[in-house]
DNA sequence: CTTTGCATACAAACGAGTATGTATACTTGG
DNA sequence: CCAAGTATACATACTCGTTTGTATGCAAAG
């Protein structure tokens, strides 16, 4: 085949990752060899391997892809919201629920990186990376949590660190199992109940 | 090398099955080869495939090891609990926390379950499994919920379903975060205080 | 005219499955 | 109770398909 213009290049680059996330639903990430993405995209592994240094650097372009709105999500009702530390944090859980209800891709990928693909460090570069973003956004999450204690939001008995901790685990859990079957119960609407739940429970009165 | 005796054919299994659980940990399942487990273990590739027909089938052999306990436990606490329904699933709660901390082979199990392997049905037939399981257990759930409801034992605003999904949630999330990082937070004390938050938050009162 | 954006071809490694070898533990008939 | 005979519990050896990485080719874009 021809040379293709810069556009069309792109094109390729972005036919390659969106093959990617399907085949690596299908079959999990370590199942799915080059040649298949490839052959999903309409290409072959050449174009894969001009685009890609290998299947790492592939998967780490997906991840990077969805963590990239998530993030800025939480930056902007950080900063837009003023008052209730409580009721911001509460707003960003949602937001990332609604997030997932939206965006098929966010879905799509979120999924590959919770349920299509091993935990292990030393191969998985991403897995490293994803568990600095977890450690730095938990750390952001206690603090968030201190403030609201000492601003007598939360009840005597409460833990920010704990709190921090019974959220994210709460998230994470509610979004794996809504993204491995979406069946399980109607998203947003339970989801936002259930975050009803957990903060009737720490919030004061 | 000789025959061995049944006790010791036995055990070479055993071993196998040790090695396995401690070579998925590190290279997860997928990139864990026969001959690492059996080079592990102390033996050749012959005698794991001696054993177990395939990987699959000695991951197959690991999961139900760590499973049965589990289920043993929710029967016993189920059968000798008596009267308030939400106490006895705060039990069970209680009780797989502390299993983890306790079992370090439920641990290592289930930290390869739930982080080292990829949750693809059509590859890996553990995962078939372990879907029906869950349904069965939230069904079982859901339906103790609906009594405490029953009971006047919840908030009026909640709904057994969401109180479902959302302690599975709460109870995998923790499970995956703490097996993944045990410095996370301190098992089972901060476990428990989560587990307090949450049952505040449906209880009524 | 050079570089880009691929397709194609090639080599090497690896891992799975299986076939075969074999010493010994068990078993069973005498 | 003992001697064959048989099945067992592996180790070793071999084959095969798959996948990876790279090298090379090539037409059009820049």
């Amino acid at each position: 085949m021809a040379r293709r213009t810069k556009a069309e290049a792109e094109a390729t680059r972005e036919s390659i990752l969106d093959a990617a996330i399907e085949v690596f639903l299908e079959k999990g990430v370590s199942r799915t060899t080059l040649e298949m993405i490839a052959r999903r995209a309409g290409v072959t592994r050449g174009a894969v391997y001009w685009h890609f240094k290998d299947k790492n650097d592939l998967f780490t372009a997906l991840a990077e892809r969805a963590r990239a709105p998530m993030a800025e999500l939480a930056d902007s009702i950080r900063e837009s919201s003023e008052g209730n530390v409580l009721e911001m944090i509460h707003e960003v859980c949602r937001r990332v629920l609604k997030t997932f209800v939206d965006s098929k891709t966010q879905r799509e990928i979120y999924t590959v990186l919770w349920s299509r693909c091993e935990y292990v460090s030393e191969i998985n570069p991403s897995v490293e990376r994803q568990k600095v973003l977890d450690a730095e956004s938990m750390d952001q999450l206690t603090k968030d949590f201190e403030t609201a204690k000492e601003q007598g939001l939360l009840r005597d008995s409460v833990d920010p660190r704990a709190a921090t901790v019974a959220l994210m685990s709460l998230m994470k859990g509610m979004s794996i199992l809504w993204l491995r079957d979406p069946e399980l119960y109607e998203m947003p609407r339970y989801g936002e109940e259930m975050l009803d739940y957990y903060f009737t429970g720490i919030r004061r009165h």
